[in-house]
Formats: structure tokens, sequence, C-alpha cells
RNA sequence: GGGAGUUUAGCUCAGUUGGUUUAGAGCAUCUGCCUUACAAGCAGAGGGUCGGCGGUUCGACUCCGUCAACUCCCACCA
């Protein structure tokens, strides 16, 4: 077969691998995501920082795949869009990673100076960092790459030094010695917010430990933690116990360590719980830390500081916690001092960023007050300023503010901002930005103008991540070093945020605060929280599972587009999203629909002396019509940020309506041309559909768009403006459905008879005000008809069909099946009656009429007298065929 | 232990202040089609007592109560 080169370009198959690229490029090239202050209204959108080395997975793709289409959007609308790319130093992530490879190395932490690690840390960010942002190029984000941050940067690095020498000197940050949660393995303290509690398989074991005095006489106390009797400095039980009543004011010997300790008595202690008797080791436990407090008791803190045992006590020591305890509990059991085990469930506290379980260690760390900075930022979210979506979030935010405690934001690490606090030798310390501020402080602290900078010794400490990424709104764009700049007034406050719900604590709640706090505004205008990316059986999809496929696999294999698509479709706010890799085949094959639809009008020949048809001419203001009705729902859906229901919209605006309905309607026969009206309101169709699903899939429609009209050099689909609703003409609208259910009768009329499409058939109609006379032309066409002839007389011979009331015939050379066709019309006929029941019961009841609105009641008439006309048309029918 | 949420077709979900909903969509299923845009498709069809029970109402998928199952968040009694 001989194929010119226009046909062979028009015959190839979608191969969406061989238009993303492209596209992509040419984006960049053109500047087209970049964006300046200028005069239009912003719309600005900061990305969730992703770990600096990270890998982009599942949840990415969703987020960012979200982002991109309320910024496509946006820009779109005519609005000056800018999205902020950018990585977060994420300081336990990325130094537990480059702990790991200097170990594979053979090079320990512990043999480097601060200096030397922190080489080794930039040199594996400049080798993997920015990995996931490339990676988000292949998705499509739109981002303004020019304004790539990172959390550590030299302008982000400022603000967070800034801002913590400025709550400094407010008095909000202050430094204590506080029990916090230890990362053994990290080896630093944690936030409340980092640690997770996980139920787990333990032990609770009995222990004796012996009254001081009375030999023989044992009190009976249950731990799950026999290990730390090695800090134990007390025994607790409740003063109102019977039990141990006689126990006051006598004191016990620890088991094993043969320490003597006192016997206090608090309320606090449960009677019920264990033997009502607690031992207490304020070093190694939250409340014992409390009672350690109230009663002036020894601390005793018996581990180094990644979990193994110091040379406090002089036992076991160097030995792992674990390890210690089995050995322990042979021990015990040996001397005699282990009552009973049992197995024990209980929640242990793991570290989020190592998965270790953390240890409660006393030490000094720095802390941030919260409950002023939480005030004016739950303000915010319950007075709607800042919209959540869903809102259902906003219980969770109250709960969390209204509960608040202060935020523990030093860390033991080296990657990170390093907390610019410097001790004076003699004592005391100064807070400053710079060494060279410090310094001058030092001095006049001191008194002693001699002090040199090398007297002084800055914190070890940096700071929490997110005490970078709670300014991330603001610090982009300068907001925190220079708050009066052009950048920052324009595109501040920012208007979407997407994010999971599981770091609305972390990260949302602390950027409302510093928002409040350092603009006095709030830093975005509604927050869209994405659910948990789960396989398709509803488990979460994780590394160790190794159910969660890999997102550049998938681009690889569907197109971005088809992933794209396949998040929308699956999403709704704040719900989980149960990912099935069919979803990317959906979305694979709706690029594929566009593109064969763009093939078919391609491949009409145009005669431009033909004069438009009746039928194309109603065709073309029927979808008209229906294009602005749909367009107005889309519109609906988005205001309320339902996102997935907007693309499902223009799914099925494209592939029902328009490829299913509109094109087969003005399609020309085999070999005929189209009119030239009606191939160029086509093309415009065309092109404002390709507009309105470019957010959804940016690739194939800019191919598409390129090509369906003319275009200038540099011209984009990406940069045009959104097609916009118009005329709805509900009444032809309405009408048009009419044919449409006609249409489909008489099809259903040739599958049951086995009449090939091809054969053209006649129909006979009882024309009532529900037969769509002037659309006859439309009818006959989709229908594939000889003739439609108004009749005023039934045809029982006739395949029949009505609707609503109008009644259609199809005469066959074939006699009906009248049997079956009677238990068709009984079943019809029998749900009728049904519906007419529950219709007359309302309009029969007087209370009713009277109660319900006018509207409500004339609808119950409107619906009575269609069932009524309805029945008494398939009735007539029954009665036909019966003679 | 406290709080929130979910429960609608085989699956994933809509269903907006109770009234054009004896309930809709997509996917999947079944049947018939290789009809020259598309088999990554076309045409048609089947499928739900809206978790159970009770109540309010002229009227309940929608509001209230209760029970059940599941999910999440917070607290962290050794």
């Amino acid at each position: 077969m001989q194929l010119s080169l226009k046909t062979m370009e028009n015959c190839d198959k979608y191969v969406p691998q061989q238009i993303e690229d492209k596209w992509y490029e040419y984006w960049i090239e053109n500047n087209f995501f970049h964006s300046e202050p200028d005069e239009r209204e912003p719309y600005t959108i900061v990305i969730p920082p992703p770990n600096v080395t990270g890998m982009l997975h599942m949840g990415h793709m969703l987020n960012n795949t979200l982002q991109d289409v309320l910024v496509r959007r946006a820009r779109m609308s005519g609005k000056n869009a800018c999205w902020v790319p950018g990585t977060d130093h994420a300081s336990i992530a990325t130094e537990a990673k480059v702990v790991a490879r200097l170990k594979e190395q053979g090079i320990d932490k512990s043999s480097l100076t601060r200096e030397e690690f922190l080489q080794h840390a930039w040199q594996w960010k400049e080798e993997f960092g920015g990995v996931i942002l490339r990676q988000l190029r292949k998705l499509g984000a739109s981002c303004d790459w020019e304004r790539t941050c990172f959390t550590m940067d030299d302008e982000r690095s400022k603000s967070v030094i800034k801002v913590f020498v400025d709550l400094f000197n407010k008095g909000k940050i202050y430094r204590g010695v506080r029990m916090v949660h230890w990362d053994p393995a990290a080896q630093t303290a944690l936030s409340d917010e980092e640690v997770i509690y996980r139920e787990s398989q333990g032990k609770l074991y009995y222990l004796r430990y012996q009254v001081e005095g009375e030999e023989g006489r044992y009190v009976i106390v249950a731990t799950t933690r026999p290990e730390t009797i090695l800090g134990d400095t007390a025994l607790c039980v409740n003063p109102n116990d019977p039990r141990y009543a006689d126990l006051e004011g006598k004191r016990v010997i620890v088991p094993l360590v043969g320490r003597s300790v006192p016997v206090i008595r608090d309320e606090y202690v449960d009677i019920e719980f264990g033997t009502g008797a607690l031992k207490v080791t304020p070093a190694h436990d939250v409340n014992d830390y409390m009672l350690g407090e109230k009663y002036g008791l020894e601390s005793i803190d018996i581990f180094n500081p990644d979990g193994t045992i110091n040379d406090r006590v002089g036992m076991y020591v160097g030995m792992d916690r674990f390890v210690l305890r089995d050995q322990i509990e042979k021990d015990l059991a040996e001397a005699g001092l282990l009552e009973k085990t049992e197995a024990y469930t209980n929640n242990v506290g793991y570290s989020e960023r190592t998965n270790v379980p953390i240890e409660p260690k006393l030490s000094m760390q720095w802390f941030l007050r919260m409950e002023e900075l939480a005030k004016p930022a739950l303000e915010v979210v319950m007075n709607d300023s800042i919209k959540f979506v869903p809102a259902k979030f906003k219980n969770t935010y109250r709960h969390w503010m209204e509960n608040i405690k202060d935020w523990c934001i030093s860390r033991q690490l080296w990657w990170g901002h390093r907390i610019p606090a410097y001790f004076l030798p003699a004592g005391g310390y100064v807070v400053a930005e710079t060494a060279e501020e410090a310094l001058e402080l030092a001095r006049a602290k001191s008194g002693n103008n001699e002090l040199q900078m090398s007297d002084l010794r800055q914190d070890d400490d940096v700071l929490d991540t997110w005490f970078s990424s709670w300014l991330w709104p603001i610090s982009v764009f300068g907001g925190i070093t220079n708050p009066d700049n052009e950048e920052v007034n324009y595109y501040y406050p920012t208007n979407d945020l997407v994010t999971g719900p599981d770091i609305i604590f972390f990260w949302v709640a602390r950027m409302i605060m510093a928002g409040e706090e350092y603009r006095n505004e709030v830093p975005f205008r509604n927050v869209y929280f994405t659910g948990i990316v789960r396989d398709k059986i509803g488990r979460k999809m994780s590394k160790q599972l190794g159910n969660s496929p890999d997102p550049l696999d998938l681009i690889a294999t569907y197109g971005a587009d088809g992933v794209r698509a396949a998040m929308l479709l699956s999403t709704s706010a704040g719900n989980d999203i149960m990912f099935d890799e069919a979803l990317c085949e959906q979305g694979r094959n709706f690029g594929n629909k566009i593109w064969n639809a763009f093939k078919l009008i391609e491949g009409w020949k145009v005669d431009e002396a033909l004069a438009q048809s009746e039928n194309n001419r109603l065709s073309v203001e029927w979808f008209d019509a229906l294009l602005s009705r749909t367009l107005a729902e889309i519109d609906d859906h988005f205001e309320a940020y339902r996102i997935s229901d907007a693309m499902m919209t223009a799914y099925k605006l494209f592939w029902d309506d328009f490829s299913g309905w509109y094109l087969e309607m003005v399609k020309p026969a085999y070999g005929s041309p189209i009119d030239s009206a009606t191939i160029a309101a086509t093309r415009t169709f065309f092109d404002k559909l390709l507009r309105t699903l470019h957010p959804f899939i940016p690739f194939v429609t800019e191919e598409l768009w390129q090509r369906v009209l003319p275009r200038e050099a540099g011209e984009s689909i990406t940069v045009a403006h959104r097609a916009v609703a118009g005329e709805q003409k509900p009444e032809l609208l309405a009408r048009m459905e009419l044919v449409q259910e006609a249409v489909t009768a008489v099809r259903n009329v040739r599958k049951q008879s086995n009449t090939p499409q091809k054969e053209a058939l006649e129909l006979k109609v009882i024309a009532d005000e529900n037969y769509p006379a002037e659309l006859v032309a439309v009818l006959t066409k989709m229908a594939n008809l000889a003739s439609v002839t108004v009749v005023e007389e039934k045809d029982p011979t006739a395949q029949a069909f009505i609707v609503k009331t109008t009644q259609y015939f199809v005469p066959m050379s074939e006699s009906i099946d009248v049997e079956a066709e009677l238990e068709k019309l009984a079943a019809e006929e029998k749900y009728y009656e049904g519906f007419l029941r529950t219709v007359m019961g309302k309009l029969s009841n007087e209370r009713f009429v009277q109660n319900a609105p006018e509207a409500v009641v004339q609808t119950e008439r409107n619906k009575k007298r269609d069932a009524e006309a309805k029945l008494e048309a398939i009735r007539e029918r029954m009665a036909a065929l019966k003679k």
C-alpha cells in the first residue's frame, strides 16, 4: 500500500514517550514557567520540599501532580503563576545516610571532625541532591526552576539564624535540662512529633526488692524494662494501698545492684496495675522523672548516647540495652530475684527516621515556647482565613494547638543549621547572628574586652529540620532577611498548599505560626490534604513490602500523562488512594483516544463550496451548548477542590460527548468531504477541549494543540487562556437527550434482532410534545434510519419503544417475539406502577401538599403526569400486542 | 483511655442545606461487533433491601439514637 508522507504522519500511533521530553524542553527553552512580579494577579505555590537525597515515590507523584494541575490552571486563567521548587536538607535522614555510606567505606563518623564530616555530607548532597527535582520534570511539573531553593542554602540559612536570634531575644527560646526522646541510633534528641508509637510484644518482669532490715521480705515490682534497675533511686507505692501501708519510711534493696533506695508514696501509682508497686528511674522514664522532681530523688543516667551502658554503676559496662535486658533476666533468675515473667503487649516509641526504639533521656536542649505562637495560628484556621480541604482536619488541628507543648528544636547532629549560641570561657552564653557579633556581646557580657574569638565555643547542636521548613513560604522569597522586598510582598501569602495530613503538626501548623509571627499574615489561603498512596489491597506502599512501583518505570511504560491521569482519577482530598496500575492503563488509553480523535478530523477532506447541512448546524449548536454547561461544572469542581471530579468530567466530555456523539454526528460519509463551517467549529471545539484537559495531561494536549490550528512559533498551550463557558441552552440540551435516548433504543432494537449496523431502518413515531422533530436530522443519522415517519396509529407488529411519552416503532421484516416483548413491558409497567405509587402517596397526603415547598410539589405533579403518560403508553402497547 | 472519620453495584468512589435519586459514575463483568479515528476500540446489557436495628418527619442514602466492622489522630500506666 502506498502512503503519502502526510498520511503516514497521521497514521502514527500514540506513543507518549516520543512527545513528552520534547515538549518539556520546549517549555523550558521558552521560559514559560518562570515568573516575575508584574501587574497581574499572582498565584503562588511553594512545593513541600522533598528530602534532598530522596527518590521520587508514589506519594510525590500524587502530591506534585495535584500541584501542577492547580498551577497550570491558574496560569491558563491569566494569573501570574509561580510554583517554587526546592529540597529539604532533612538533617536526621541525610546524616544517617551519610554515616551509613561512610561506614561502607570503612570510615567511622567519630573519627572525623565536624568539618570533615560536613565535607562528606555536602559531597553527598552534590551527588544525589536534586535527583528528585530532575525526576519531577519527567512528570511535567511546571515549576519555576530558576527559583529552586534548598533549606540549607545561603539565604535560607541566614533566615533560620536570624529567626533563632530574634526569638531568643524575644524570650521565646530557652535552654534547659528536660526529659527528651533520645534516638540512640542517630544519637540525638527528637521532638515529640518525631516519635511513633507501635504496639510490640514484650514481657512483664516481676522483680523482688528486699525490704531493708527485714530478711526474707520482698516487695514485688512489675516492669517491662528490667535493665533500668541500674538507675533505680526509689520504689513508689500508693498511700491508699493497704498492702504496703507499713512500708512508710522504709527502704528496699534494688536487686542485683544492691543499692538501698527509699520507699516513697504517691497517688500517681495505680493500685490495680501489676503489684501496685513501681520502681522509680528518674533518668529513664518521663513519669519517673516527674516523681524524681517532686521528691528530690537522685537521677542516675545509666546509658551512653548510643544506648549502651556507661560506667556510672560499674556493672554491665558497654553492654547494649537489649542485650542487657536478656542478661539481667538470667542473672535475676539465678539470684532468685525474679518472681515470674508474663507476656505483655505495650506501646513502644520508635524514631520516625531511624526506626529504633527511643530512649527517654535527660539532657540539655533548646526549646521554643509555643503557647503564644499557637494562639493566632489556631484562630486563622478556625475562622477559615485558611481553608482546610477537607475541613475535617480542622478538628485535628485544633486539638493539637490547644494542647501544644514546647518544641525541642536542638538536635545533636552536624548536618543542619548550627545553633548560633556561643559559650563564654567563664560560663554563660550569648546568641548572635554572626561570630563577630557574638564576640562583641560576649565582651560586653563578661566585661572583658580582651576576649578573643578563639575563647568562644559555639554550641555543637544543630536545629531541627522543621525549624527551617516552617519559614519556607517566606524564606523562598527572601522575606525573612529582607522583609519588605518586592518579591515577598507580591507572592506572599501563597495560594494553595498541597501536602499530607501526616505533617499537619510538623509543618503546616508551624508555617502558620511563622507566617503570623513574621508577616502578620497567613502563609497560604487553602491547604489541600492528600491521602496516603496504598496498593490496591489497601497496604501502605513501602520499600520493605516492595509493593511500590517505581514512578519512573510507570512513566516509561504509560507516559507521564497516563500516570498523572491515574493519580487524578483515584484521588479525593483527604482520602487514601488505592493505586492500581490498571489506572495508568486507563490514563494512557485516554491519551490514545484524544490522539485518534485528532487523527479522524485531520483526515477529513474539506469542500469549501459545500453548504452546512441542517444536521451539522444543529450538532455544532448542540455541542457548543454542552461544552458550556460542562465547563461550568468543571469550574465548580475546581472551586471546591474536587480535582478528581473535574478530571472525570473533562474525561467524559471528551470521550463520550465529543468523540462518541458529536464527532459521529458530523462525521462525513466515507469518501465524502465536510463543509468548511463544520470543520472550523470542530477544530475550535478540539482546541477548547485540549485547553480544558491540559492541566491534567499536559503533554499530549500540547502536541495536538500545536497541530489542531495554525500556531505562531513560540506559542504554547501552557500559556494559552483556558476555555470559558458560554451560553448553555438547557432547552436544546434536554431535547438532544431525547434524541440520544431514541438512538440508543434503536440500537437496542438492532442488537436484539441481529440487524446489522449498516442496514438503514425505518422509524415511525406518534409525535407528541416530547418528540424532538426539530432534531430529526440528527436522529436519522445517528440511528442510521432510512426514514422517520410521523404516524397516528400504533404498529403492533413492529419493534416499539417509548422515550419519555413518545412512542416509536421500528417495522421489522421478521415478526417480533410477542412473549418476550410482553414480559419486558410487564416489568416496565411494574416499575412505573411502583414509582407512581410513591408519587401518589406524597400528593394524596394533605400535609405534604401543604408543607412542602411549591417547587417540590410541582415536581411531584410533573413526575405523576409523566409516569401516567408512560404507563398509558406501555399499556396501550401491551394491549396491541395481545390482539 | 480520649477524639475524629468511614461503611452506597465485584472494585474505587460521587450523592452538595432531607424533596425531579424505588440511587449515579469510572473501572471490572457479560453479550454482539476486526463498522476504513481508535480492539488502548465500538454498540448494548446485567448488577445495589444505600452496614444492622430503632426513632424524628408528610417524606430519610441524607437528621437523631444505638449496635457492629474498619481506619486515622492524640495520650502513653510501669
